[in-house]
DNA sequence: CATTATGGTTAAGGTGCTGTACTAAATTGG
DNA sequence: CCAATTTAGTACAGCACCTTAACCATAATG
């Protein structure tokens, strides 16, 4: 007979199968225009930078835990291949505000497409079950979470 | 008032997020021996050989998605590193099969004691939680994970 | 105002991947 | 039986993305 920590233990790795399996989702490229292909990486950053106002480089570098460099070499690609602007900012003579260029916003776009879709089809899906199940499992993930950020913390400290 | 839609949402999101932090704990270094590291990735496929006596470089490519080439440019480091012993397999002339060296084994064991540490820790927290509260999650996860499928399926048909 | 902090860049190098082109060994089917 | 095909593996070039280190220029601070 299966005791509860055996079953517990089942259901945490069924749910990091599923974290595996969204990491294969997300690491497939993006395409824009019928024609035309981002990766992963670029989608995310153009993103990043169409979801906020007034990102600029460090603010990305800080959202993607990468370093400044790899932020910086990121966006001049992004420039140079007429994803983003990057303009002076109004209040400072070092740092750059980014937005996106029309081409820019079809990538946006496309990904926000993409993301609703899925979005829809697990909302569909999970329809089926009651309020308080749905509730329960938000209980959990919290808890999950939290045990999560617990050894984030610890690791990124050493 | 929250619908039960947003609800879904909501706790879909929570989800996503949680998976993006479990990425991140997966892409730190292992250490072992209490002074060398290996790559998330080195640790992976180290923990692929450990666990079958019988892995050869075509059963890892298809393990992890990877082809052949990348599969075989891993395991050559790998060897050359001290971590993987590759040996005629008995049956075939071209055909390899992989163990651990001494110093390979100190590597999935740190990896193993990691893994069980987390899952020790979580089971820990979510004991709190009732026997039926967790057969729901394992519900609901099973039908994410359904999601996840088809969208796989789906995407690496095109 | 000198010092330090902040925002950003460049250059060199590393990891891990793909694609292409290639061996050599095994399998198959007429 | 043996020619054609498939299977297992490799070498090399090149790409995406990252890091470290050294570096400017501007802004903030004591």
């Amino acid at each position: 007979m299966e005791t509860k920590e055996d079953f517990i233990k089942t259901t945490i790795r069924q749910l990091l199968r599923i974290a595996n399996k969204y990491a294969l989702v997300e690491e497939l490229p993006l395409r824009f225009n019928d024609r035309e292909e981002v990766t992963t990486r670029e989608a995310h950053v153009i993103q990043a930078i169409g979801e906020s106002t007034e990102m600029n480089i460090t603010g990305l570098a800080n959202r993607f835990g990468i370093t400044k460099s790899a932020a910086s070499q990121m966006v001049a690609k992004l420039v140079k291949k007429g994803f983003v602007d990057k303009k002076q900012a109004p209040h400072s003579n070092k740092e750059f505000f980014l937005s996106l260029t029309k081409k820019g916003g079809q990538v946006f776009n496309a990904h926000e497409e993409a993301h609703g879709k899925d979005l829809a089809y697990l909302v569909e899906r999970l329809g089926a079950f009651s309020f308080s199940q749905i509730a329960t499992l938000a209980v959990l993930l919290d808890a999950i979470g939290a045990v999560m950020d617990e050894r984030l913390s610890d690791l990124t400290r050493e």
